[in-house]
DNA sequence: TCAATATATTTAACATAGCAAATATTGTGC
DNA sequence: GCACAATATTTGCTATGTTAAATATATTGA
């Protein structure tokens, strides 16, 4: 009974305006507004900041660990990976023990300017707590969470 | 006193597990996975599909207008109805009295594509919501919209 | 041991994202 | 009516997303 109809009375899709896919992007595209801005100005992009994130967070490892937990995929990772070397942020080598695996690391240079944006990006996280809330903010991570489940 | 720290006690970013930008990657690539599946057997991509979608559910309409309502950037939309063109399932036409805007509409073919797809598009929208919750859904949308405050 | 498989990563090719500059047309003030 | 600012869209360029194929190394079983 709840299904949506146009207007010749055939199912209809959701309207584009409460779309979930439409939505996401949406919000991500608010959100990324203020970080890009804090990025452009020391040549680093979006996914850039998210793999030296990452490897500053969970230490060396891996290309495919990498990849999962910066939210890339793989071939994303590689180039990025590649030009972030051209720049001397991070290093790269094969494993000794199997060395189809690469391990990346971050390097002093890419954990500077981690730390010389730390306050502006905390700022920024600050900044999205006081508009959504707190527990809205919760509960928007949890519910994120369950889209793993489909 | 909620300021998260990291081992060495300097103020830190929130983990990248409960980052609010990975959270939305992460399930917008979950839920763009079944959609992409229904049409890349009909070679068609995600945004070539919303930009049928919205010029089906709002008519013919100028270039920015579709472009805001699609989520996309002016210069992609101008690329990707550019290949709608020439798969004829779009017209683009100047306005007569502003020359400067096109005004972009749906074709039959491109309609047809639409319905074809819109069993298995209602059954992906149902599978969402049995996953995530009807509650938690609409609460979801309500959230992601706040971001615009942003 | 060696060929067949499986695993880890990279390359290739095409489409899109994002930003800046270029084009074309319209509106405005003098 | 004309130079000039404003608006609407497109182009150019670099970076990433996405899928498939290629490459390199490890593992397995006859």
């Amino acid at each position: 009974m709840t299904d949506d109809l146009n207007a010749t009375g055939a199912l209809a899709l959701p309207s584009t305006k409460r779309s979930v896919p439409i939505a996401l992007i949406r919000a991500r595209e608010k959100v990324m507004g203020p970080i890009r801005e804090m990025l452009s100005d020391c040549g680093i992009t979006e996914q850039q900041w998210r793999i030296l994130r990452v490897l500053e967070e969970f230490g060396p490892q891996d290309a495919s660990s990498l990849a999962e937990r910066a939210c890339l995929l793989l071939p994303s990772q590689t180039r990025i990976v590649q030009t972030l070397l051209e720049k001397g942020l991070v290093t790269r080598q094969a494993d000794e023990k199997d060395r189809r695996k690469q391990t990346v690391a971050i390097t002093g240079a890419g954990q500077a300017i981690i730390h010389d944006k730390l306050d502006q990006a905390q700022a920024i996280a600050t900044r999205i707590e006081e508009v959504i809330g707190k527990k809205r903010l919760a509960e928007l991570l949890d519910i994120l969470e369950d889209f793993q489940k489909l």
